[in-house]
DNA sequence: ACCTGATATTTGTCCTAGACAAATGGAATA
DNA sequence: TATTCCATTTGTCTAGGACAAATATCAGGT
């Protein structure tokens, strides 16, 4: 029960290891192999780090999860790995018009005009229909605000206010759709540690609009429940939600776990965007790379269930 | 990097860290102390955790989050943990008739008819009307979920499934409600640690009801950068919710830090259920003790700052 | 009886430094 | 070009020791 934090710009391992991401066992390793980061201690020998630091982490941190190894990259100083971060390739944005409205939804965040940002969002919703809204927007501007924050053109209470606005937004309009008795049972959670709501909330959004019974749990619910839930609910298809801050490794083992303690009959998907940087599979385990991909998997569910019925 | 796991009901550290919430370093100095849990060792040294003491583990962390200390119980055999469970103390439910929408949902949750469940909420916010759904339905029935999951009537899956309809309902509520000019703009959150969303949504709904302005920024923002949230967009109020889990010494601290750096003229508001429990007052914070009270804070505000105004 | 303050015990987090397997990179081979 | 093998990199795990925050216990005063 050490202290946790303290002043603004210093903070302790626990504070570090929550908001970068890596592991106190990282952080200690990396101190004792690359002398980076090298924090300074307090009265009783616990790691204190720099904001400077801690930004450093960060963009380490982007840099690793585009495939570059730690030990090429840690000794570089920091305005090297930002220039690294800017060479990254971008994704290619798919529309014309979905790069407008997120940047202006970036532009807005930015200074502070909460109404205009939600106005816009609202519109562009109505215009597009929730299908594209969720593939050509908020998929996108998500992507866009994330990088945002890593670059630190983003204070983290911003891409707070962000995450809830649009959150009202794609609750409210999921609220509104109808269900589809033919359609799958779906039980929507991630597991413990990936706590992005917004990817599962994207995710509800697509299923919803295709008719499928969406029961989402929310976020983080321990492997045990979630068969649990699965059982009490009889639902057809079990969906989970990964993103890109969850380590490979572990969305790997949760998912060999659940199958393993999962009734047969029950599917499982597993959706994010970290299937797309990993091409093995997990036997029993449907992995779909995007959200477009959503809408094919279940009519090829429909497909192949329409006869059993019954 | 280690095999994590084998056979079918043995499960690594690392699974269990993760489905049990206790950290490897309480796992592994329980161990140490009290000799429980002894798993066994893979080939490399490596912990392997039976089912059997899985179990235990669960039943252990439920014991320990109703308050008892692991020292008194960590020796004890199962089923004497399970009585124990079963013996522990129920809370007074209010008066008559909020407590019978809050019986059905709580009926309709454990026999997993959500979509009954969602009609009957819906039907009572209908009914009563935000606010008066808020104090009446929402809140109460929240304490009892809180209960009944702590006493093993509920388990985990059903408590987020209970809080993510909720959270549906609310933000739907909140999103038709129109702002008011004259009202006060109030930036709403919780300081990390405190992850209790409902009783921050339930705070912004009796808000929204009175007309204020919300800025939710969700849950768990570091103190910083709740200063520089209130910065930026001139709030006229900072709003906290403080579940009954916080400790109440760290929401001390944590308002009295935020209090130094926070702008004299905004207000600085604690709201959640601590508060009933304490009367100790911090200079330049106003705690509220009740969602009723809310209104009232508000009343009292416009008629000190109506004058002011322009 | 109830509050208040000092003292003792419990408890979780952090520390060091060593070990090892999975993942990766590159070279040699088919 | 594709596959196999070896060396390096990398993150997770281990063992106890240390310590401060949280909690319980007990004293004395109102």
């Amino acid at each position: 029960m050490r202290t946790i934090r303290k002043a603004a710009p210093l903070a302790g391992i626990a504070t570090v290891e929550r908001d970068t991401g890596l592991s106190k066992d990282t952080l200690r390793v990396w101190e004792r192999r690359y002398g980076f980061p090298n924090p300074s201690r307090d009265s009783n020998g616990g790691r204190v780090y720099t904001s400077e630091q801690f930004e450093k982490l960060r963009v380490l941190r982007r840099l690793i999860d585009s495939g570059i190894r730690p030990g090429e990259i840690v000794a570089e100083p920091l305005h090297v790995l930002a220039a690294r971060v800017q060479a990254l390739p971008l994704r290619i944005p798919r529309a014309e018009g979905e790069a407008a409205v997120a940047s202006a939804a970036l532009r807005l965040l930015k200074s502070h005009q909460v109404g205009e940002l939600r106005a816009l969002l609202s519109r562009s919703l109505m215009q597009l229909g929730l299908q594209r809204f969720v593939l050509e927007v908020a998929a996108p501007l998500n992507e866009r605000v994330g990088n945002a924050w890593i670059d630190g053109d983003l204070q983290i209470f911003e891409e707070h206010l962000y995450a809830e606005q649009m959150q009202h937004l794609l609750r409210q309009a999921i609220a509104s759709l109808a269900q589809d008795a033919q359609s799958p049972r779906v039980l929507l959670t991630t597991l413990p540690g990936e706590k992005h709501r917004l990817g599962l909330l994207m995710a509800e959004a697509c299923l919803s609009v295709e008719g499928a019974q969406c029961i989402s749990l929310g976020v983080e619910t321990p492997a045990w429940d979630i068969v649990q839930a699965a059982k009490a609910h009889r639902v057809d298809i079990v969906g989970l939600s990964f993103s890109q801050a969850m380590p490979l490794k572990a969305a790997h083992e949760g998912l060999f776990d659940l199958r393993k303690r999962l009734d047969r009959q029950c599917l499982l998907w597993a959706g994010g965007n970290v299937w797309q940087r990993t091409r093995k599979d997990i036997p029993g385990v449907t992995t779909i790379a995007s959200l477009a991909a959503i809408a094919d998997a279940l009519q090829a569910w429909r497909k192949q269930h329409v006869v059993d019925d019954h």
